[in-house]
DNA sequence: GTGTCAGATTAGATATATTCTAAAAAACGG
DNA sequence: CCGTTTTTTAGAATATATCTAATCTGACAC
């Protein structure tokens, strides 16, 4: 895990100052690994004490993730979800829950014919139910629910 | 290209009516290969004959999706776009301006530790600067616009 | 034909997610 | 301190998508 000083360095190093606000916004995404939405880190960063606004939170996840710091992770028919970018790691998203989990990384083979475009990043997005989900829908089948 | 007769069929195939709102949506998502908005595909189906209400458009492109006929792709802090799923691909998504594009299928290594989670579909998302976007930076940078 | 019923459509209201605005506060360099 | 820039703020505004309740349609039975 990261450090209060570590957290500190790394958004200095990309040039962003640390803030209160902004401090508090990197540090929960690190410390969770559920892929809050804006709207749950919002809420967790104000629970004690409310100094974040609504913007901020907004305004400082779009910094975090045009610094490289946060991956942001939009997913069909609902709210973006965002996490530390601190391990390289591909995605799974449930069609049913549309919880966002991490899968272990593995290489990707280089897409052909790209042509004039300039690439950034390559990830894989898997989808299908996650385990909670998966075993709720089994029981359905078996009629116990 | 599909005609309207095996557009029919596949709608029925699929367990939907072929109704005219309902085909209209389908037919512009086979003919685009843009990955259009919702809001283009409402535009597109009224522009000769509003006869598909904004609901509509949105009801028939969860029902598309749903039946795996149409797929969503989600942008980041952009709106939904769509594709008529008739060709296996994955997608490139422009940093700049949001386009989607297609890019050419290969396989992709499958995930390990999936644990309890079921798995529906894999696709890779490249992302960067499309074509147009990475002429355009290129040439800011060198300073004549 | 007429009745019935489920599915489909509609306009507009509503909900949700995100961004904008303008002003105030905080941080920085000298 | 002082001027400048960045950041924050509350609430308004926008964008995107869904819901509501009434209406329409087409298939089928009679």
């Amino acid at each position: 895990m990261m450090g209060p000083e570590a957290i500190k360095q790394s958004l200095e190093n990309s040039g962003l100052r640390c803030t209160p606000q902004r401090y508090a916004v990197m540090a929960f995404l690190l410390e969770s690994h559920r892929h809050p939405t804006a709207a749950e880190i919002f809420a967790a960063v104000n629970r004690l004490d409310p100094r974040c606004s609504r913007a901020t939170t907004y305004n400082n996840l779009r910094d975090l993730v045009k610094s490289g710091l946060v991956r942001e992770v939009a997913v069909e028919g609902r709210a973006a979800r965002f996490d530390a970018k601190d391990t390289r790691h591909h995605h799974f998203i449930c069609d049913r829950c549309g919880a966002v989990e991490d899968l272990e990384w593995f290489d990707v083979p280089q897409p052909r014919a790209l042509g004039k475009r300039k690439l950034r990043e390559c990830e894989v997005i898997v989808r299908g139910l996650c385990a909670p989900c998966s075993l709720r829908h089994a029981a359905r089948r078996r009629g116990s629910n």
